[in-house]
DNA sequence: GACAAAGTGAGAATGAGTCTCATTTACTAT
DNA sequence: ATAGTAAATGAGACTCATTCTCACTTTGTC
């Protein structure tokens, strides 16, 4: 386990309790199963993974995390959604999806950040973004 | 009706024809309802308006449509997705979204696009691309 | 240890989207 | 015009992701 996986459980761990909750072990699962990921996971992914762990339980972990900012939830194209840590750093990545194979990839890009952080749109206030890239990837091409 | 909307739609109907595709009085209402909006619908939304018009016959519409780059779809974040006509001359604009109320505003900027087309992705061959904006709108706020 | 609030799992319920199939309609070749 | 055929259609069954319900369990506090 990397050093950065360790710092977001924890980060998470901690986080989770100052907003009052408590600790339990199936949303600790959860927690670890989105700490081993480096990309964006379904939520019945996840269910399937965690054995004894009810689907509910998985949403309303995801839902919590989601609250506090610890994950987000990425559009993948397809019928489910992707739930992926948020680096506490501030740090994130978008998608590159092959419409082919569902493949998805994660991307950074440095002038893209900053033409969407120059956008302002008078009457709202923007929280977050969302970026997808579609194409074909090498394998399907 | 505006003159855009004509030509989306007439633009619609040859493009169906050149596709080898048969003329339908069903297909043709459901072009009429993405002709008549500037932002996305859902799929069920267009259902709803379009009485007489089967379910199944407006997704096969949209899919068609979709298919020859007559409509794009995209995510508003919620459960359904929206669709929405593409105007033949390549301009596009994207999406803001109130997490709030889930009301969604269109939105274009030519930086973002330019940060967008010098994305380059080794062994991905990019086609479309799509940006979605978070955050609360005034009467949300 | 007792209590209240938070957490849980099983499964029912909902909602979006897809599939099937018998019937109808639009175009093509006579 | 007409027959043939391939596309199109609508109703409803179905699938899959997600949400809800509820009786029961765990956690943390007093």
């Amino acid at each position: 386990m990397a050093d950065q996986e360790v710092d977001w459980t924890s980060h998470a761990e901690s986080r989770i309790h100052e907003a009052g909750l408590k600790k339990s072990g199936p949303r600790g699962r959860v927690i670890e199963s989105l700490a081993g990921r480096d990309c964006a996971a379904t939520a019945l992914e996840i269910d399937a993974e965690l054995e004894g762990v009810g689907r509910a339980t998985v949403y309303r972990a995801i839902e919590q995390l989601e609250e506090l900012g610890l994950v987000q939830k990425v559009d993948l194209g397809g019928s489910a959604f992707g739930y992926e840590k948020v680096d506490p750093s501030g740090h994130h990545h978008h998608h590159i999806v092959c419409d082919d194979c569902g493949k998805v990839e994660p991307f950074e890009d440095e002038a893209l950040e900053e033409a969407i952080h120059d956008i302002h749109r008078k009457g709202f206030k923007l929280e977050k973004h969302e970026v997808t890239l579609h194409g074909h990837c090498a394998d399907c091409k």
